[in-house]
RNA sequence: GCUCCGUUGGUGUAGUCCGGCCAAUCAUUUCGGCCUUUCGAGCCGAUGACCUGGGUUCAAAUCCCAGACGGAGCACCA
């Protein structure tokens, strides 16, 4: 098996399924599987120099270990190799057709005059080619293949091309003949030994065309499975890696890991584990029509992950004060963990008022229960504590919500898919560490991923009271 | 225009090659119930699908034909 990318950038979040994919195949069955980074063109589709060792990052942290990893652009005298074998075997032409030319009588169904060149020319021609003799667009490598065949696709196609850009990595910066990818991964695939090859529905023509490259070597071709296209629900910004770059430059996006970007690095920011994303790529299995992946899905895999070790705190978003009057108790002790209760209770001081949702905020005359603190009737603009017991709550009679301390709660950047949402927390989350993940209760799990400095750290000598004004925790939202 | 490929509930998927055990699997979503000082969590349950029309057959999601719809390719991109 083999996972071949182009590293010319940061993988979205679809380019996901090809090692969720084949790794999991190549576990189940014990098989091998490589990355092969297929970057032979250094113009177009140029490669970024850190998007090599990102998409091996990205791979790790959907949870497999790749065998072996290759670059095409470290192979390329193999891919001459080759050619010139092909063109022993009367497989391959050199050709000067402009490409305008040449589709024209393609799609007349016509050779080329170069077709029938002699192959001690040819040969003489292609290893111009490789010298740098030729300038872009002047000389193309044909394979031989049916100039009349019924698809036009298949009619002897290009195999190797002339481009000026050096490529950016330094070992190959020589290079001036370069193999198409129909070229380069049908002979990889075959050297490599791959068995079997998983790979998208635009390269089903790809294919037919290395059919006739092993036809004349007499190899046998890999089992091939073509899958459709995966889009995601959820999102605003299209699945491209181009288009991503375009709104990153542009400033719409703060970069590859924003939330709003349908990118492996945003989910992994947002402390979705790598293995949610791997089965919900799985259960979109391999076929060859478009999929919509729910990112629900997702969400779903992950919560099974995360839940029971996942801690509970209180978050209040564009919080509304109100205060508290009456006989209630001074501090609210909930379980960290409901299932967990050996992990101890929080701690969270009541204060003289408390912030509350606005969807949570009740009408007059009406009763709440604020989780873990007690019964309270909004009354005269302040909650006062009515003393009623938790039956109130079987008997449906009260909602049970959630609130922070107005004074003693701290302030809480959540990033969100939507864009950033303020908010306050319960004392204790200042207290959390980055990478840490919480489930803020009815808000959702959220990924700590910077916290504000801590009284302790405070050297200006401010009160403790102003501390919280240092600044705001950031919290990375992950779902529901 | 030419050449390929596909179409199962809201979403994804199994089953299609080798017709019957499929009044169609599993997951997610939605809805309902249960649990929990009472979680947008968890547990239980419910709703919900074979693109259309012909044909073959005792029997069709499955085979054949036609149509509709969708996708991909026809690059000196990957």
């Amino acid at each position: 098996m083999r996972c071949a990318p182009n590293p010319n950038g940061p993988w979205h979040i679809g380019h996901a399924r090809m090692p969720a994919v084949i790794g999991t195949y190549e576990e189940r069955y014990d098989g091998w599987f490589c990355v092969r980074f297929d970057d032979t063109d250094p113009e177009t589709k140029r490669p970024d120099l850190e998007a090599y060792d990102q998409i091996i990052r990205d791979i790790e942290y959907l949870g497999f270990e790749p065998d072996e990893v290759y670059r095409a652009s470290d192979r390329v005298e193999t891919y001459y190799d080759h050619a010139r074998e092909l063109i022993e075997m009367d497989g391959a032409y050199t050709c000067s057709c402009s490409g305008e030319e040449f589709s024209e009588l393609k799609n007349a169904g016509e050779p080329c005059p170069h077709r029938d060149k002699d192959r001690e020319t040819t040969l003489e021609e292609f290893d111009a080619m490789i010298a740098g003799a030729y300038e872009s667009g002047e000389m193309v490598l044909r394979v031989k293949t049916d100039i009349e065949h019924k698809n036009p696709a298949l009619r002897d196609w290009v195999a190797f091309r002339m481009i000026d850009t050096p490529h950016p990595r330094e070992e190959a910066g020589e290079y001036r003949c370069w193999p198409m990818l129909d070229f380069q991964s049908g002979v990889d695939d075959h050297l490599l030994e791959i068995t079997h090859i998983i790979r998208g529905i635009d390269l089903q023509d790809s294919a037919k065309r290395q059919r006739f490259v092993y036809d004349y070597f007499d190899w046998e071709y890999p089992e091939v499975v073509h899958w459709g296209h995966v889009q995601l629900d959820e999102y605003d910004v299209k699945m491209s890696t181009s288009r991503i770059q375009e709104l990153i430059q542009g400033g719409e996006l703060a970069g590859w890991d924003d939330p709003r970007a349908p990118t492996v690095m945003s989910l992994r920011r947002r402390g979705i584990r790598g293995e949610a994303i791997t089965e919900a790529m799985i259960g979109l299995g391999t076929s060859t029509s478009d999929v919509d992946l729910a990112m629900s899905s997702i969400y779903a895999n992950n919560r099974d992950l995360i839940d029971e070790e996942t801690d509970r705190r209180f978050l209040v978003r564009d919080g509304t004060e109100l205060s508290l009057a009456g006989d209630a108790p001074t501090e609210a002790n909930p379980p960290l963990h409901p299932n967990h209760e050996d992990r101890g209770v929080r701690e969270i001081p009541a204060g003289d008022s408390v912030l509350l949702e606005p969807d949570d905020l009740p009408a007059r005359e009406e009763r709440i229960w604020l989780k873990g603190l007690g019964c309270f009737r909004y009354t005269r603009d302040a909650l006062q504590y009515t003393g009623d017991d938790i039956d109130v709550v079987r008997d449906g009679e009260v909602d049970v919500i959630h609130w922070v301390p107005a004074a003693e709660s701290v302030p809480v950047r959540l990033r969100t898919m939507d864009g950033d949402v303020e908010g306050r927390a319960e004392p204790d989350v200042a207290d959390l560490e980055s990478d840490d993940m919480v489930q803020f209760e009815r808000v959702g799990f959220a990924r700590i991923d910077s916290v504000a400095p801590r009284a302790t750290d405070d050297t200006s000598g401010r009160s403790p009271r102003d501390r919280h004004e240092d600044g705001e925790t950031v919290a990375y939202y992950a779902h529901p």
